[in-house]
DNA sequence: ATGGTGACGCACT
DNA sequence: AAGTGCGCCACCA
């Protein structure tokens, strides 16, 4: 201890970091990781300042396993980007742009005790 | 300090 | 099953 409690931004960038290649997880479950339950909206704009970062943003979806931003008001250019990062990392998103096994993708593991 | 906004989440109709 | 409304929390003017 000793440190400041990291910023509520800081903190959503490392979870959202702590993402493993190929897993995807929840507004609300990264907002949780951050320490904030409830602040998904708040995380979901800390990420869409965060789109031109080294944080894997296209790892984030919505609740439902629906990417969000992509069909967002600006993220429509970086809805192409994400969708290709998505690819590279065999994560297929439906035609209703639902991610296909999502509860198996999804990170933490609901298993988590 | 107050008010308004927003890549969300969930319940209800 | 789909659409709508309200609530949640953090950030900016």
């Amino acid at each position: 201890l000793g440190a400041s409690p990291p910023p509520f931004a800081v903190a959503v960038l490392r979870a959202v970091r702590d993402i493993p290649r190929g897993r995807v997880s929840t507004y609300g479950d990264v907002a949780l990781a951050a320490g904030r339950p409830g602040a998904a909206r708040t995380v979901g704009g800390l990420l869409s300042a965060a789109t031109r970062r080294d944080v894997p943003y296209h790892r984030v979806v919505g609740a439902d396993g629906r990417v969000g931003g992509a069909g967002g008001p600006a993220g429509m250019s970086d809805a192409g980007v994400a969708e290709r990062a998505r690819r590279t990392e065999g994560v297929a998103v439906g035609r209703d742009g639902r991610i296909s096994a999502f509860a198996e993708r999804r990170w933490p593991p609901p298993t988590s005790s």
